[in-house]
RNA sequence: GGGCGAGUGGUGGAAUGGUAGACACGAAGGUCUCAAAAACCUUUGAUCGUAAUUGGUCAUGUGGGUUCGACUCCCUCCUCGCCCACCA
């Protein structure tokens, strides 16, 4: 709340109306990202469209610091977060360009023909945006069914057609529009915009394929260019020319389908478009923006796609926006000493359209902090992802009174290092987390840019027929069930075990079993344990040194799958030796623990005692160990094998001593002394050999 | 339509320019047993046959390229998965 009231205080947080997204069951506001093919994420009702007046935060103030630089902004995201959230975030240079309407069908006014008309002259306007101004090849013009401009340029004539056509939109839901494909539809409005490079004039249409929210809810059509646009044109019988000359010299008349722009990006040139006849397409688009700004009837703009955080919602359940609604002084904050402001228990939960909060009287009615007057408390909460934006900072120090959280605390600890999680959260919580941190910085309270330094995404675990687990397909494998049968453990080390961390995949159920072998083969290393045999052999050495090593780094790394690899390794060597040493045994049981953690306990306790020395010292948990070290000395053997071979293929190994490893010549001579080379050597000649210390030595021959 | 990722034995996977298949699962054969299970041992990419204690050849979705050397890097195409999407 104390965060609410400092955005509402800095313009971030306001109260707005816009066309929201309605789930009719929960009667709630919807945000974008919760809507799920068109269904309410809670419920599955059909959303709909509908004029809503609530909270918004102002996330796309920080849209250009929410982008991803080609550096990753100095931390380590998974590339495919970076690219969703910037394609999310959608920053589009382009071109807002302002067209004359004229009503109905009247003679074009001269002005408008010569170029001397200003957008300053009271004439109608309509404003449509576009990343490549094609202008030579528009020649139509499609406004969003929601568009104001409808209002005013809709001709008697076309007038029910126009009113019937925008209120059938309105009824559409979502899930309409998707089934409905890409069937293009609209209807003419009787009027005609003016086309400034060619003065031709042009019909406005009102089409659903316009957005209201994007852009201007306008758009240029250049059916010749863009597949929707000529779907379009071809339907309404509207022309198609073609003003691009293809990378291959293509200028046929269109039949089939529009040539895209993205094609001639690289080389395509201008035709039929006056004064940028021959000039390649993407220096001509430059060169249109020059030419619609020095006229005044364009003007180059940045967009985003982004849209501002409808952030409250009509439901119980949640933190109560902060806010007193006065006749007098408006919205006013609850003051800081005030705070939180908490959730009254006495209220009716059902769903009526209307906030919940406000079925309580008593709560509702307050007295204004600035003028004392009668006023009422703001019956709306806050969206749950507000709450979770900024959770990570109270949970360092959830004693904090002086603020949301302690500052100097958070200065030590954050940024997060690693920060796990599923890929839904790309467009949602991660991305108003990163708003959060941003708006954090800017208030002066922290001193990064990023919450975390490294974000981890985790796979799924599908069904064991390949897809995703669900009741209704019947593939859901319950782990309690195989908890029950194998233990905790087993399951653990199964997870880790099976697949690299990030990967998707089926649930391969045969392998299982394995897991619980390995952990009862661990537990019988109890019987060869020697607390008194303190010797170990240079073998001994290495594997427990390479082990320690290896699963450190995977851990680290985040490849659980294979440090798991590693130890079934060791295991393997531990149990070909007669008896296992106390070193080797506690070792080996404290890299195990973050995997099997109530095995390795048990096994830790009955070290203990069995150790007499160590029988009466207090009980501390494997858990509480210090992680391992190892020496890197006892890892490297006294000689390596390098791979000898001839023309990149291999044909025999030789052992070469450490200290001669750098040495060409003794691989050379060793390696000479093989038959098995001798023989692929034979009646060859040697143009050249590549020596790779101690990895490969490899003769090139002809 | 756009973005991201993946394609390696019967299966899960390992190897990120240097001995492909680590580590497991499964399978086959064996030991033990009246028998089975468990456990343990051996074998296990394909293929050739001159049967090798250390044989040859072919193999990492397809086709090309770079390199002494490519699962790995570059280009073509194919298939699958996930996310976004009438984004102007």
């Amino acid at each position: 709340q104390w965060i609410f009231e400092k955005m509402f205080e800095k313009g971030i947080a306001y109260r707005g109306k816009t066309l929201s997204n309605w789930c009719p069951t929960d009667q709630t506001v919807l945000a974008n990202e919760h809507v799920e093919n068109g269904l309410c994420w809670r419920c599955g009702d059909t959303v709909v469209q509908k004029e809503v007046e609530q909270w918004f935060l102002k996330i796309t103030d920080y849209a250009e610091k929410l982008l991803w630089n080609k550096d990753g902004n100095g931390v380590e995201w998974p590339k495919s977060v970076m690219a969703a959230q910037n394609d999310w975030i959608g920053r589009k240079q382009g071109i807002e360009i302002t067209f004359p309407v004229i009503l109905g069908n009247e003679v074009t006014p001269e002005s408008f023909k010569d170029g001397s008309w200003t957008s300053q002259d009271d004439v109608l306007t309509v404003t449509v945006f576009t990343t490549t101004p094609i202008n030579f090849g528009a020649t139509f013009i499609v406004v969003a069914p929601e568009h104001p401009i409808l209002k005013k340029i809709t001709t008697p004539e076309q007038k029910n057609a126009v009113e019937k056509y925008i209120q059938e939109a309105s009824e559409k839901t979502e899930i309409d529009r998707m089934s409905e494909g890409k069937e293009k539809t609209g209807v003419f409005t009787g009027s005609y915009a003016i086309n400034h490079v060619n003065g031709e004039k042009i019909p406005v249409w009102v089409a659903d394929y316009a957005l209201i929210k994007f852009g201007t809810g306008a758009v240029q059509g250049c059916p010749g260019h863009d597949q929707k646009d000529f779907e379009f044109a071809k339907k309404f019988g509207i022309p198609t020319p073609r003003v691009i000359v293809g990378p291959h010299g293509e200028t046929g008349p269109i039949t089939e389908k529009a040539d895209q722009v993205k094609s001639y990006v690289k080389a395509g040139v201008m035709m039929n478009s006056g004064f940028l006849d021959g000039i390649e397409f993407t220096e001509a688009m430059e060169k249109t923006k020059d030419y619609f700004e020095a006229k005044g009837w364009g003007k180059r703009v940045v967009t985003y796609h982004l849209h501002d955080w409808s952030v409250s919602r009509q439901r119980y359940w949640g933190t109560p926006v902060p806010m007193i609604h006065c006749d007098t002084d408006g919205m006013v904050p609850v003051p800081e000493k005030d705070l939180p402001v908490n959730l009254p228990y006495d209220v009716d939960y059902q769903p009526k359209g209307r906030a919940p909060l406000e079925t309580n009287e008593e709560w509702m009615n307050v007295s204004c902090p600035k003028c004392g007057g009668p006023a009422k408390r703001d019956p709306e909460t806050l969206d749950t992802f507000f709450d979770s934006a900024w959770y990570y900072y109270r949970y360092i120090d959830p004693q904090y009174s002086k603020g949301p959280f302690d500052p100097k605390e958070v200065a030590e600890l954050m940024p997060v290092d690693i920060y796990f999680g599923g890929g839904e959260h790309t467009l949602g919580h991660t991305l108003y987390a990163r708003f959060f941190t941003k708006f954090f910085k800017d208030l002066g309270l922290v001193d990064f840019d990023e919450f975390a330094k490294k974000r981890v995404q985790h796979g799924i675990v599908l069904g064991p027929d390949g897809n995703k687990m669900s009741k209704s397909k019947g593939n859901v494998i319950n782990p309690d069930d195989l908890v029950k049968e194998f233990g905790t453990d087993a399951v653990r080390v199964y997870l880790s075990f099976m697949m690299p961390y990030n990967a998707t995949g089926p649930w391969a159920p045969g392998a299982m079993y394995g897991m619980f072998r390995f952990l009862k083969r661990v537990w019988d290393l109890q019987y060869k344990l020697k607390i008194e045999d303190s010797t170990m052999t240079n073998e001994d050495l290495f594997h427990m040194h390479t082990a320690i090593k290896k699963v450190g780094e995977d851990i680290e790394d985040i490849k659980f799958n294979t440090a798991v690899a590693h130890m079934m390794k060791w295991l393997n060597y531990l149990e070909s030796k007669q008896t296992v040493g106390q070193e080797e045994f506690m070792n080996f049981l404290i890299i195990l623990s973050p995997f099997a953690p109530h095995v390795t306990e048990e096994l830790w306790q009955l070290q203990r005692l069995t150790d007499s020395e160590a029988k009466d010292v207090p009980f501390v948990s494997i858990h509480q160990q210090a992680w391992p070290s190892y020496d890197e000395k006892l890892i490297v053997s006294d000689t390596v094998v390098v791979a000898v071979q001839v023309n990149g293929k291999l044909r025999d190994t030789i052992e070469i001593k450490n200290e001669k490893i750098k040495m060409q010549n003794e691989a050379e001579e060793l390696a000479m002394k093989s038959e098995k080379l001798q023989a692929h050597l034979e009646g060859k000649s040697v143009k050249k050999v590549i020596y790779v210390p101690g990895k490969i030595l490899n003769f090139v021959v002809s």
